[in-house]
DNA sequence: GATATATCGTTGAGTAATCAAGTATTATTC
DNA sequence: GAATAATACTTGATTACTCAACGATATATC
């Protein structure tokens, strides 16, 4: 059979064990992984402040699906719309102070997760999976 | 930043991005990815029939979706019923000769873009990748 | 061998996403 | 600088699932 195929097939499978794993520890925290990488790529970025469209490219979603992700975290209290002056058709995403708090919280259960996932895999093995998912992007 | 984590973090970006490929050149076919999960597994097993809950299992699903996603198969002829004579809650699910043809064509095309996805790895390092995804299963 | 328990599959209700269309604003072109 | 095109976002309709409950059958227990 053709290795190529088996690969992208194997990485879908594993995607779905991976995914049902984080998202039943995350539910500890009562957010989902899609949530979960929205804080995340907030935290990441300079102050803690994201462009709508540009959350939905890093979270692999629609700006439609981000609009809709976004709507109870909103109401949660977990990020804030801020407008921006130089552009008025830009909303801003602003994680809160409750948002930094919940993701502290959930990336200790995220680490944790990921831990004991890749358990299999000693650090050399790790360093050489990510990349090689690297060189893929 | 820790290791295990963003490995992790980029599965998910990953995966995130080869879905749309796939299913973008699938449905040149007129089948997503499941459906072609679908065929695929039943191709891979003997007398090209499964249960329900195994073929469920395979796909990444549970037996709801299953149902759900077996339908419109069913009346599009790529599969059929067949009623297992020694246990009558089972329902198994046969490729069905337009099935079997199908699959052939997709998985030309799946082969294709699964190169093309692949194409920043050598053989060696394609191994080495479908080995550490083993690992993890 | 009747009763309790487990398994396979379907269904109604709900959720999380998509797509296509629309609004508002900004950028480009002539 | 008016007209055209592009960008950011939201919304209604639809799709692809999940979960919980159920009916039907099979298995285990007494």
């Amino acid at each position: 059979m053709e290795l190529r195929s088996n690969i992208v097939i194997r990485f879908a499978e594993l995607q779905s064990h991976l995914l049902k794993r984080v998202d039943q520890r995350l539910s500890l925290h009562g957010i989902s992984f899609s949530e979960f990488l929205v804080l995340y790529h907030l935290g990441q970025s300079p102050q803690t402040t994201m462009r709508r469209i540009d959350l939905a490219e890093s979270v692999g979603l629609t700006a439609s699906g981000v609009t809709r992700l976004l709507n109870p975290m909103e109401k949660n209290r977990l990020v804030q719309k801020e407008s921006n002056p130089r552009d008025a058709r830009v909303s801003l995403v602003k994680l809160s102070k409750t948002g930094k708090t919940l993701l502290k919280d959930a990336m200790v259960t995220f680490e944790e997760v990921a831990d004991s996932i890749l358990k299999p895999l000693n650090d050399k093995q790790a360093n050489k999976f990510l990349k090689l998912m690297n060189a893929l992007l």
